[in-house]
DNA sequence: TCTGGGGTCCTTTTCCTT
DNA sequence: TCTGAAGGAAAAGGACCC
């Protein structure tokens, strides 16, 4: 075999994984720094706890807000959950997921912040320029996580990634004063989990040699993609961890989960992973979905849930003029008072984001529908996206027929 | 007593066509 | 006209993620 230089060997490839640290409530934090170390929990988000503090728009800078004027968990009825509390919350048993009249109950002193996408979603764009302008090729996993492919970036390969990693957190928390956590593996599977392995400020370097000490010891929850599901699925075969896991057979796994699950257990627990990072991608569905404040029946709240519908249907028509795509395929879903949920779709033959379109095929999925149940949620979605081009009816040329046929509609 | 909203992807079922 | 196989697309459900 031929002597291969240095020169001539393709630079390993260097795949990070950043996270915010506690993001949401961070920002929080940086907007009232007064409510450091106090138990904060975020969530609700709905009309009925919506309230932000009081005297905000009083002209009082909002640091100086006092402690008394932000609302508690204390009484809150109503329906909502927490999105993310603060650590001085979780010591109380309260966090992500869990129903805010039982936090209330938990921790009633808490105070309760209403969440706030805009603004997170302002240092969203802020730190992800910041990562970008470092290194350009970014993939963009949510509001507060990115995968970063650092193979190509001058200095990426420095300390196997740990020099570019310390700039990339030193710059973000420069500019914004939030913290982040970031773990340098050779793919994104690994770089995923290392970012978790010191959290927060963190910095984690994984190579492939690390496998069996670093990765193999974990549960395989740790593995982004295995849910609780699956979970109990392999626990129930005996498999806890992900070296249990990488013991199975290839054919074993895909015999009992499946052929692409089973080869992708298979491959995961290996810390094998070749998907690259993507910089751009269109969005497959765009939908928009609301619980109600109270259990609402077809029959008997017929007209409370028509306005509903016909406002999902306008909302959704909205963010697809704004994102500039037309769907073909309009589906409901909704979710009985016993929490079961059901959906029905159909394909309609020219794409479309006209609000009465929508309404009128989204009306023929209701149909189709059990609906002796009271409701306790319901979506409207838009999916098989295409930017508008040939094939799309204009907006006008769907208006009256539609618009009269609406009114004859369920509800 | 409860259990949000906005997505993606995968699997299974159903329906249609050949 | 009926039956069955095969394959693809659409529909439905569910798991998972942030």
């Amino acid at each position: 075999m031929a002597a291969v230089t240095a020169t001539d060997s393709p630079p390993p490839r260097r795949i990070a994984h950043l996270d915010m640290d506690a993001f949401y409530a961070s920002v929080e934090l940086l907007r009232y720094p007064q409510l450091q170390g106090l138990p904060v929990v975020i969530g609700g988000g709905r009309r009925d706890c919506d309230q932000r503090i009081t005297t905000e728009g009083s002209g009082l800078p909002l640091h100086e807000i006092a402690l008394a004027d932000f609302p508690r968990l204390q009484g809150y009825t109503g329906r909502g959950v927490i999105t993310t509390a603060t650590y001085a919350a979780r010591a109380f048993g309260v966090g992500s997921a869990m129903g805010l009249m039982k936090a209330a109950r938990l921790c009633p002193q808490a105070i309760l912040l209403p969440v706030d996408f805009d603004e997170y979603r302002r240092y969203s764009r802020c730190f992800k320029e910041i990562i970008t302008g470092i290194a350009p090729v970014m993939e963009d996993r949510g509001v507060d996580e990115v995968y970063i492919d650092f193979t190509h970036v001058p200095g990426g390969q420095r300390e196997s990634g740990r020099v570019l990693a310390r700039l990339i957190q030193k710059s973000i928390f420069d500019a914004t004063g939030l913290t982040c956590s970031i773990g340098v593996a050779p793919n994104k599977l690994l770089a995923k989990m290392a970012s978790e392995f010191h959290k927060p400020k963190g910095i984690s370097i994984v190579h492939e040699a690390d496998l069996q000490t670093l990765i193999w010891p974990l549960a395989c929850r740790k593995i982004n993609g295995i849910g609780p599901k699956a979970d109990a699925k392999l626990a129930r075969h005996g498999i806890h961890t992900i070296g249990e896991l990488a013991a199975r057979e290839r054919d074993w796994l895909v015999q009992h989960f499946g052929k692409a699950t089973g080869a992708w257990l298979h491959d995961a627990a290996w810390g094998r992973d070749e998907r690259p990072v993507v910089t751009e991608s269109e969005p497959v569905s765009i939908s928009r979905e609301t619980t109600f404040e109270r259990d609402l029946h077809a029959v008997h709240d017929r007209a409370a849930l028509g306005a509903i519908f016909t406002d999902l249907c306008q909302r959704v028509a909205a963010d697809l003029q704004r994102k500039g795509y037309v769907g073909r395929t309009i589906g409901i879903k909704l979710r009985y008072d016993d929490f079961r949920s059901v959906t029905r779709d159909q394909t309609i033959e020219l794409p479309t984001r006209d609000a009465a379109t929508i309404r009128r095929v989204a009306g023929l999925c209701l149909k189709r529908v059990p609906l002796e149940r009271r409701l306790r949620l319901l979506g409207v979605r838009v999916g098989g996206l295409s930017r508008p081009g040939e094939g799309l009816r204009p907006p006008e040329a769907a208006g009256g027929a539609d618009r009269a046929g609406v009114n004859a509609e369920l509800f």
